[in-house]
DNA sequence: TTGAAAGCGCTAACAC
DNA sequence: GTGTTAGCGCTTTCAA
């Protein structure tokens, strides 16, 4: 592979000259540029990468760590529009995505510190789990950069994209009060994962209720880890506790499917039926049937808003006040994937 | 952050010392070894992957590039198991895998280009387009590395991982022809899409038709872009043509769902309802209900391969032959989740 | 507007 | 077993 300095040879200048042509330099005189320019295609020459981030202590890479096994993060629909939002940005930007799933959860952590000590990305992008908080600590210690998918703990007011599902909740949780359902179930998200807003689903969902001046029942919520066996299972205890159950919001949308299942295999048709409000609103859900409403989960936003901000922190060099994103609901009709917003 | 000559120094021993033993030398002695480690620990010290890049040049990087939008690439799921199986075998053999999707179609293979020539990335591996055949030629006239998933050309017999498709359908369709059935539409996959083995789904289709003495009929056969929309839009159209369909065969799990809802709309239940076997056995269609057939696509293993075949050449220095893999065939009983192999 | 020389952090020869 | 030296390919002073 031809270096800078056959260009330079091949054009008859000096390396430095080449240098100031590929960074686009104005102070270099046209003809000289196009002298350097014609070598460097005739050698079909391309600046090493490698030699560049040495120099320059900048490998405009960004790295995607997390710690939840690959089965999960490439199955995952939310995850991967996470993923897609921050690729999106990051390759508009001019920056490399780098994809790490340690094979176990507990190296993930070290794994983003490795990654970043070792100069091989500039910053990572972090998926919060049990522990994040500690490396946090460490890489602001170490003036490392980075930026968190959700808030990891009480006293982090910087480099974060939260997404706060209260109004998600409050709104289904409305809409079902609106159509008559008194008797409504919360398939919660699990506080097994680690996640900072924990309660934020059920407080929309209790906000409502109280709004309605309707008591709030343990007996009515459960909890799941996203999965769809999880909405199954989770559907079958709550109808056995509350025979009369009615209606039922999701925290994900494999729950939803889960559920939904449940739901044919016990024979719920008709008047008993039960409405079931999904998750993220992922694109199969939207073109699911039975229809169901569904509150909206802004992944790719945070994912793209994630890039921005780890860009952001690189280029200006001090880190950036967290971002919160918000959940909404949408209404689905009968009619083949048409949805409409709720009170619009 | 600290460099090799403040561990030597720390040490009280040679770079060269520090070098080996990070490079787990034997040639060194026991006790210089923990002195070593002990300066490395205490100063926190990460070897500088860039310089070591730049050294031996050698990037321990694989570029993943996919020609068709971000939008396609992290929602198709097929794509997600090929990615989630180069991942893990890369992982596990030491390299970064970074995850390359041109915002426009267009510029893709340049891209691929670009990041093997910048030497940002050791090899990479392509996803089969339009085009594709002359970027290889440029690679291997350049002796660059890469390896596609599928094969590009007539005369490409190195570099490759393709899944042939025949065994599936020709046992899918066998499978249904043993139901009784007679009218058996396919909802292939699209010519549009570049892919060298375009028959070999049509081809055991029509095999089995003919080993049971059934004419093949065109007026059968419909072509899908693998999404839900056009498993909807063909399976009417199939029915439309030849309202005796009583079984029909997507290409891929996507146009399954969507040959499945637009059976649910028509209202097709009972026995005019139609026997639908899906196309790649996703972990959603294990789940689905109705429970459904389906043929298997080993995408994870494709991906996987692939991996192995990239590192396999950047090693050894030289082209593999290329590796082509099977799909099967699930029959999917009326208990949730269960599976049986066709014929064992 | 251009060039010479030093050095980013590491490893590979080649001594000793 | 260990150390010295040169150099990977680029950019960055500084000088001309």
């Amino acid at each position: 592979m031809p270096t800078l300095y056959d260009v330079a040879k091949l054009a008859k200048v000096s390396p430095k000259t080449v240098s100031r042509v590929i960074n686009q330099s104005h102070l270099v005189a046209e003809e000289t540029r196009k002298k350097v320019l014609a070598a460097m295609k005739k050698l079909d020459y391309h600046p090493n990468a490698i030699a560049t981030s040495l120099k320059r202590q900048r490998s405009n890479m960004i790295g995607f760590v997390v710690p939840y096994g690959s089965e999960f993060v490439f199955q995952d629909p939310n995850m991967m529009e996470q993923l897609r939002g921050t690729h999106d940005y990051l390759s508009a930007e001019g920056f490399e995505l780098v994809v790490t799933v340690p094979q176990h959860k507990k190296d993930a952590l070290q794994e983003a510190l490795r990654l970043t000590k070792n100069r091989h990305v500039d910053g990572v992008i972090l998926y919060p789990s049990l522990g994040v908080d500690e490396i946090i600590s460490e890489f602001r210690e170490k003036n490392l950069r980075y930026v968190t998918l959700g808030i990891c703990s009480e006293q982090q007011t910087d480099n974060f994209v939260e997404v706060d599902q209260t109004p998600g909740s409050f709104l289904a949780t409305k809409y079902l009060l609106s159509l008559g359902h008194r008797q409504i179930g919360l398939i919660n998200k699990s506080r097994s994962f680690f996640m900072y807003n924990r309660d934020d689903l059920l407080n929309g969902y209790r906000m409502a209720l109280e709004e309605a001046g309707i008591a709030f029942r343990s007996s009515l919520v459960r909890e799941g880890n996203f999965t769809f066996a999880d909405g199954y299972a989770n559907l079958r205890s709550l109808l056995e506790e509350n025979p009369e159950l009615t209606a039922v919001i999701c925290a994900s949308d494999p729950m939803t499917y889960g559920a939904l299942r449940a739901i044919h295999d016990l024979g719920l048709v008709g008047d008993r039926s039960i409405e079931v409000v999904a998750g993220d609103n992922l694109p199969l859900t939207q073109k699911l049937f039975p229809q169901v409403s569904s509150m909206t989960n802004p992944s790719y936003e945070q994912g793209r808003t994630a890039g921005k901000m780890i860009v952001t922190i690189i280029n200006e060099g001090r880190d950036q006040p967290g971002v919160n994103l918000k959940t909404e609901f949408v209404i689905r009709q009968k009619e083949l994937g048409k949805a409409t917003n709720f009170f619009s």
